[in-house]
DNA sequence: GTGTGGAATGGAAACGCTTCCGACGAGGAT
DNA sequence: ATCCTCGTCGGAAGCGTTTCCATTCCACAC
């Protein structure tokens, strides 16, 4: 293997490069001694102009840089990064890619570590075995200045494994103790979500929660916990048959919405735990031949774009904000910055269609006067 | 600017590192030096050693492989490249990444990449903006092994700025001229839609077709070839009215939606360019008090999850596989095989709820017996 | 016993930068 | 006029690998 094409001294003549090799003429002949040469001036120099490093006159400096453009000269980033210590790029740990979330908050992120040149290198770790071997081989080992976690809950011993990276760890989208991070508060969220459904009189109120069957659960699910101090705030009893956890996505979501009516006494609003899970609920309810928001309300969180399509009444967070945020705490980090704060994003109730109050006799029925038969 | 914090010298006294930089203890001292010391070999061998190549005794390689991993070492991948020419990372270019294709795409083309561990460095390219900057400035230069374009028809000047890379480039979500690539056949996936429109019996079909205002037009867009083509070989004319092309979005398509549903004729089934198109336009129907599908048949292309949500009718494509195809032209580039073959992915019907045959009385208005007053 | 081919190994030259340190010259302070 | 300081700049030592080329050692054929 690797049959090390170095043929870059012209004089080594005999073996004539393969058609293959000729194929892509190693343009990148140009060094920084040939911009050096050119420009008159020593490496160092050339390297302080093209680095804009301080200690060259303006002078110098432009003339570097008009002679490094006129070649279309880049620095090797592997020289740099061997001779500098930095490599110039982030690595982003996701569970998703394929869900909205994640690529909504990926796009913020590359935004704004584009802008600040940096390169993004993105691992995805998605089921249990990803995890286990991206935490036990490192893969971004020496490889990157900083990584930033997105929606994944680092369990100590994770912890530990990233602490051998050296580098600074920055975490989105969930709140992470050790590291400075960047999310929305999901217990105000919830918050929200709850006392919308309360506000408009409903008192038998079911949440669907969802969990990523990957994932080591979180340290506390914010949403979970929302509801049932909104419900007993409310001076309403938490029923255990109304809270339903499945795992996430929106077939779940229709599963559980499925099973919460079933129940002898079902609820007349359901909260679930992000809109996908709600759109798979309301599904469930269109074929059940139920109406919404008339025979349930149905409230999610994210504001995904499917819920504004769907008239879905949600919570909206601003995903992409994150990111961007996240990935800012980043490039202070690597500025030497003391980024020791975290930030949580506001939410804001968005209210569609598909919340109501209750109907007047589902609503006798749930302040127990009149239990439904099945 | 650029403090740098490269204390790795620790007799540098007189400004003591900050806390921040205290923080990482730069722990990454062990060099290949020190494995080669170790082991009792030169640094040649253990490089040869440790990058698998021939020309070491298996005792010998066995003794260096330990070393390593009691060391916990891991090869600097800048000395790596500098030395040894190949970067090990493949640029993947996409102009969208919190749509689910580009994310099923992505999490396809990781899973491989990955596995051959390959890094990849991912190139968001928005807008027009970004688009002009990318192959302007050519950020991946000098930085990757491969280029993965996906899903954006790359022009002439912008074939010529690529090449300067000076690396392979595969394509991916769509035909690209120059360079190997894995697709489906959007004009067959069109077709199949049509035909199963056809052969429900609709004759006045429209086509939402749909268009990345940011992009370059595809050279040939194959989803409305499908449109007009199966049109006129059922011996039907396409009328101008009915194709109607929007920026892509759900809420372009339940713009246009809207727009074909003011016609003085409106057909009978809609033919959209996407699901999300489709979804778009099944809101308006909704709120126009319009059935799905008794008064209106509704067909998309994708199979994007939230398409079973709605009973959507489409034509399913596999798009994770392509990334993994894709990835896999870039790996077998990498190994210097020849990869001119590209690769067109079937796709396949999935009939759901959102497609019937036309009411009677709309067939016989289609057909010109009755035009139906505004 | 001598020549030969091949496998295993080592020495050392790249690879293309960054940066330490020293040199040099020009002003400004004394 | 002299000394210092400060801004520019160059020489050269790394940075941590890979790989060319040479060397050594054996086994084997002659």
């Amino acid at each position: 293997m690797a049959v090390g094409r170095h043929g870059r001294d012209a004089s080594n003549e005999g073996d004539g490069p393969t058609y293959a090799a000729r194929v892509q003429p190693r343009g990148d002949a140009v060094t920084m001694a040939d911009i050096a040469r050119l420009a008159g001036v020593s490496m160092a120099t050339t390297s302080r102009a093209l680095s804009n490093a301080s200690g060259v006159a303006p002078a110098t400096r432009e003339r570097v840089l008009r002679i490094a453009e006129e070649l279309d000269y880049v620095v090797s980033p592997e020289a740099s990064g061997l001779s500098g210590g930095s490599t110039g790029r982030v690595g982003v740990v996701v569970p998703h890619l394929s869900r909205w979330f994640f690529g909504e908050m990926l796009e913020g992120i590359e935004s704004i570590l584009g802008a600040a040149r940096l390169d993004m290198l993105l691992y995805h770790v998605g089921d249990a075995a990803d995890r286990q071997s991206f935490f036990r081989l490192l893969p971004a080992r020496r490889k990157v200045d900083a990584v930033l976690v997105v929606g994944i809950p680092v369990s100590a011993e994770e912890q530990e494994r990233l602490a051998l990276l050296g580098v600074g760890v920055v975490a989105a989208g969930g709140q992470f103790a050790p590291y400075p991070y960047v999310s929305v508060d999901d217990r105000a969220a919830g918050r929200q979500a709850l006392d919308h459904l309360l506000f408009l009189g409903h008192r038998r109120i079911a949440m669907i929660d969802a969990i990523d069957p990957n994932e080591t659960s979180w340290p506390v699910d914010g949403r979970a916990l929302a509801y049932t101090t909104a419900l007993r705030d409310a001076g309403l009893t938490v029923e255990e048959e109304l809270f339903v956890r499945v795992p996430w996505g929106a077939t779940s979501g229709a599963e559980a919405m499925g099973r919460l009516l079933s129940l002898r006494e079902p609820p007349t609003a359901v909260f679930a735990h992000s809109d996908e899970i709600a759109i798979g609920a309301l599904r469930t309810l269109r074929k059940a031949g139920l109406r919404v928001p008339e025979d349930m309300s149905v409230i999610g969180i994210d504001d995904h774009p499917m819920a504004e399509q769907l008239d879905l009444t949600t919570v909206h967070q601003d995903v992409r904000r994150q990111g961007e945020l996240a990935a800012a705490l980043v490039t202070r980090l690597l500025d030497g910055e003391d980024v020791a704060a975290s930030t949580m994003l506001p939410t804001r109730l968005v209210a569609r269609g598909s919340t109501a109050p209750p109907r007047p006799d589902l609503r006798r029925r749930a302040e127990g006067c009149s239990p439904a038969g099945g």
